[in-house]
Parts: structure tokens; sequence; C-alpha cells
DNA sequence: AGCGTCTTTGTAAATATTTACAAGAACGAT
DNA sequence: ATCGTTCTTGTAAATATTTACAAAGACGCT
């Protein structure tokens, strides 16, 4: 027993091994190094040997450079984020990068979420359903991390930023509905202070307005889960005067609405009342829902995304990048009207 | 500009302004250390001025402590495994450690990754919806890296492994179905490498076959999708003698089951044809669907996760845990018939 | 005053790599 | 034979921390 039990092979052990310096071992398993093959093919041998497998702590130590990448995810739970971070983790691979996950449970730990990923050394910071501090985003700025949020934009924040546009699908889908015949509206949102949310919602509202009276929409509170969704919808249908067209600012809100309306209201979808909402999650193209939508362009984002954090000076201007909406009509909402 | 733009501040920075040793701005920054309150004051006075933020890749190369988890994941698009991911990295960010993704494409990149994890020097290793070679197995075992597979269980590898009973679970959803009625069945399966699914499988047949004859039954490929599940649906029910009942080894299968026996056959669920499926994801639960189902118990192997990795002299012996299967009826199953 | 104990602080070695620089070899041209 | 060029290899400094060890001070007790 004269070797401590599972201690790890370092480049020295190679070297001495292999009988080179340990410059050599080095070069041997960076690609694209000045290396003779003999010599590496030796370093290799004495490599499987040991078990040797290099320290990416170390290098990263030297190079600055950790390919990781942190993605803070608040909320898990609605499938359009899973959607966002299963073609983030993709692309990223494919570019030889890792993603370290983050999930802060509320505000006042994204702070503390962004602070640890500093210390890890992150190369780039994604941001997805949750929001960044002023104070943190110029830290990161300083330091030279770029920092892209996505679905979200804060003006003034210097940080990239990728979204779809917002107001022009709340205009889509309000337009939709209106010349679907829709008069009694239904919207059922969630906290305002998430932009995305708040531009949907303004968009609708504003697009609504030109052509019905403010007293004919109400608003709900549905904190953006199928089961929010669920109860905000029973809430609106249970009215004096019912909406005939629900305009649900999330899809998976929209999927609690309908199961309300056809399983507990026994509602039919579109003739008694019309649904709609926003993101194109998997679920809402599924024979029991659906569900008309505006989609949430995931891989293009992630595309624009993969850019902006592999650009040549790292603290360039921050971009504001907002895709084109694209409104998907399906079975949830009445067909176009003759002209009127 | 006497200094460089955007270089970042290290302990030493730190520890010159403040007038004190390296050792000092060091232990100001690892609670619990010896350090008087006076000498910590002023170690994070400096560190503000400076922006200095500790580099967890410099301590973790001393410590041989990188709080990081490395997490094998080969599919996101089925909810029951962002469900495990969710609540993996909730409950290990309550321990202070994050989850590093790996999403291979396929077989041939699980050994990859399993390499690019160990560079990382990552704390432990978890593995969902994917496997491990032996070789790689006794690889981490070497380097004292412990690894717990989840949902699947390979005899004889030596790592640990956490999941839910397979057989109990198939011979509990056969015999709900037997008790229905059920006299002729359609098994959706997938591929027959997942041990998982290979299991449920099995202990379904093996529990159906005690009741009814082997020709009464036949398989088909459901490929662990929703649109899988939806073909495999209709290739079953257009055999000249339909299965009157629909056992799908995924819940995600079981949804596009449900959906092309409604809606492109026209068929009632469960009067026509029974369903169940396994796993319990969320949508199972929803209006819609309100499919009978085995839990896959996400949240008690998460726990187990946590405590296997946690566990003192890291090379004891590899646990296989086997959590007890729980039948939850709902709709889509024939009530019980009266004792024949 | 002297001694032992406890706490705080600094010194310096250690961690596993990369890389600038220099040295050396091989080889053709003059 | 000398020089210049190109390629390979080694040396040693650098990266940002932690921690064992020692030194020094405070404090109570005899």
């Amino acid at each position: 027993m004269t070797r401590k039990r599972s201690a790890r092979a370092s480049s020295i052990d190679v070297a001495r091994l292999a009988g080179v310096s340990i410059a050599a071992v080095s070069r041997a398993f960076t690609p694209g190094s000045s290396i003779s093959e003999e010599l590496a093919d030796k370093v290799h041998k004495a490599a499987r040997q040991l078990k040797y497998v290099p320290n990416t702590l170390a290098s990263s130590l030297i190079t600055r450079e950790t390919n990781i990448v942190a993605l803070m995810l608040a909320n898990l739970s609605n499938p359009i984020y899973s959607a966002m971070l299963a073609e983030a983790s993709r692309r990223l691979e494919e570019i030889g990068k890792q993603v370290l996950l983050f999930t802060p449970r509320d505000v006042q730990d994204f702070d503390q979420s962004l602070q640890r990923m500093l210390r890890y050394q992150v190369d780039a910071i994604i941001i997805a359903a949750a929001s960044i501090s002023s104070r943190m985003a110029s830290l990161c700025l300083d330091r030279d991390v770029p920092v892209v949020m996505l679905g979200r934009h804060v003006p003034g924040l210097p940080v990239h930023s990728v979204r779809g546009n917002a107001r022009e699908g709340g205009r889509l889908v309000a337009e939709l509905m209106l010349k679907g015949g829709g008069r009694r509206f239904g919207v059922i949102g969630g906290p305002t202070n998430l932009t995305t949310i708040l531009e949907r919602q303004e968009a609708v509202m504003a697009r609504l307005h030109q052509d019905i009276d403010v007293a004919q929409v109400s608003v709900c509170d549905g904190g953006l889960t199928y089961a929010g969704g669920y109860q905000a919808a029973l809430t609106l249908m249970s009215a004096s005067n019912p909406p005939d067209s629900l305009v649900c600012l999330t899809d998976i809100m929209a999927l609690g609405a309908m199961d309300a309306i056809r399983f507990e209201l026994n509602r039919r979808i579109p003739e008694d009342v019309a649904v709609v909402g926003f993101d194109d999650i998997a679920e809402a193209g599924h024979a029991s829902y659906q569900l008309s939508t505006v989609r949430t362009p995931v891989r293009e984002m992630i595309d624009h995304m993969i850019t902006l954090i592999s650009r040549k000076p790292k603290n360039a201007e921050p971009k504001a990048i907002e895709l084109q909406a694209e409104l998907i009509v399906r079975r949830t909402t009445r067909p176009i009207a003759a002209r009127k």
C-alpha cells in the first residue's frame, strides 16, 4: 500500500512515467498544439496507464476560460422554459460549453445566484424567467462576462436581451378574437412586474380598446400556472355577463382555463367561448387542446443568444433583439367572420 | 489608464488595499474561520471597493471540492425528466451545490460526457434517462466520485441506483385492467435496452398471462414520445380485433394514445378502451386526461440521491434503492368489476 | 513575574495546469 | 562550413486560492 488510495494522477505523474516534461503532457491533451506524434503517443500511453484525466479547474485558472455558461431559470414548471433550457443546453454543448443551472426560489435569491455564478468564473450568464438588478448587471459588465436575458427586456440595463415581439403578438391575438366576433373579453394574466407579461397585456388591451368599450374586458391573475389558469377561468366565467373570448397570457394558463371551461363549466370552445394563449408549448398542439396561440421563437432566440455570447470584443454594445411574432391559429378560436 | 481595463481584482489586491495578509482575505470570505470582526470588516470594505469576487476555481483546486454536481439527462422532452431536474436542482442548491447539465445526443456521446464531467472535478454524477458503461463506472469509482442512476438499475455495476419498483407497478397496472374487465390488451412500449421500460413491460406481461392468453396481447413501440404514442395507438386500434385495454409504458405516450383514440378514432375512454400510463406527470392529472397511472416517486428519489452523494466514506458500498409503487386511479380505467 | 492557554494573524508551501521564452535539432541554401 | 528557418521540447513563471505551522498578543492563575 505504498500509493495513497484513490489519489488522482496529475500531469506531473504522467510526465514522470512517460519520461517527458509537464508541458509535453499539457500539449498532448491540447488539440492543435505543437507536439510530435511520437511524443503525444508516449504521453497518451502513460496517461491511460495512470487513468489520468486533465483538470479543467487548473487550466481555466490560467486560460480564464471555463467553458461554463450559467443559466438562471426561476420557473421550470412552465414547459416553455424547459424548452429553452433544452435548446440552450444542446446548442452550447455543440460549441463545447456546459450549462451550470441556477434555480433561485424568489427575487431576493437572484442576486445571490448571480454572485455565485461570478465566483465560478462562468464565460457568460443567461437569464430566463427572471431578471437582474442593475447593480449586478454593471458588476458583470465590469468583469467582462456577457449577460443575455431571454424573453424579457429592461430598457437601460447594460445587458443583451432576446425576445419575441410581445406587442405585435398581443395585437395579433386581439385582432384574431375581434375578427372572430368577440365582444366581451376576459384576460388571464400574471404578476405585472414581468415585463413580457405586461407587454402582452398592454398590447392586447390597446388593440381591444380600438374596437370595444373598456368595460367589456375584465382581467384576472392566473399566476402563470395551470391551476391558476383553471381558477381564473372559473372566476371570469361565473360573472353575471361572462366573456365570449378569453385571452390567456401564457399557454400553460390557457390549458388550465380550457379544462375548467370544458370539464367543470361544461361549455364549448370556441362556440361558447374562444380561447387563445401565448408561447406555443408542445401541449398547445396536442389534439386535446389544439390551442390557437402566438409562438415564442425558442430556436431563434437561442440562435441569437449563442452569437451574442461568442462575440469577439466581449464588452461590445448591449443588443436588444426582438423577433417577429407568429400567430398560430388552431381550433380554439372562431373563424374570421365575413366582413361586417 | 494605469490600470488594465476590466482586470478582475484578486485576493492579493484586496489584501494590499486593506493592509492585511492574503490569508486574512481568504478567512474573511470563509464563514466560521478564525478571524476578528474588526479585521473581517476591513477586508470586506476593501473587497467592496475593488468589486472583488472570490474565485471558486482556485479554491476548489486546493479543497478538492467544487460544489458542482454533474447531471446527465438524455431526454428533456419527457416532462418526468424535467421534473427530476427541477427537484434535483432545488435540493442540491439547498445544500450549496449547483447542477452542471449534460444532454448527450446518443449512446456514443455518454462516455464523452462522462469524461468531461470528470475533467470538471465534479463532486458527484447523477444519471437520468441514460446509462453508463462499466468502464466509466469503474473510472468514477477509482476517483472517488459517487455516481447515482435515477430510475434505472444495472445489476453488477458499481454505482448507486434509485428507482420505483417497476415490477410491482407493472403488476398493479395489469391487475387494475384485468379487474376492470379487460380481455384484449395493447401495450405501447419503447426501446427495450432501457431497463425501466423493459421491467415494466415484463411485469405487465407476467401478470396478464396469469389470467389471459398470450395471443390476446399485442405490443407496439411508441418511442417514448407523444407522437409515438399517438401512432402506436392508431396501429393497435386498427387491428381486426382491437384491444379493449391499452397499457402505455410512459404517461407521455399515453397522452398521445388518448388523443388518437378520442379525436382521430372517435372512441370513448374508458368505455371503448381503457388506458393506463406510468410516471404520473403533471399532465396526467389535468382535467383533459385524468389518466390512471403509476407514480414515479420523484421527490423520494431525489431525497435518496441527496443522502447517497453526501455519505461520509465516499467509496462505500453501492446501494440499489427501490421505492414502493403507488397506483393512482383516475378516469381512464373502468371501475373494478364485481367479483366474478 | 512566570507560565499555560486561547485567539488572532502572517508566512510560505501546495494545488494542477498553461505559456512565454529559450534552447536545440534538422535541413536546405549559400 | 555557416547561416537562417522551422519544428519540437523543456524550463520556469504565473494563475488565485487554502491551510499547516509558527509567532505574537491577551489574559487569568499561581
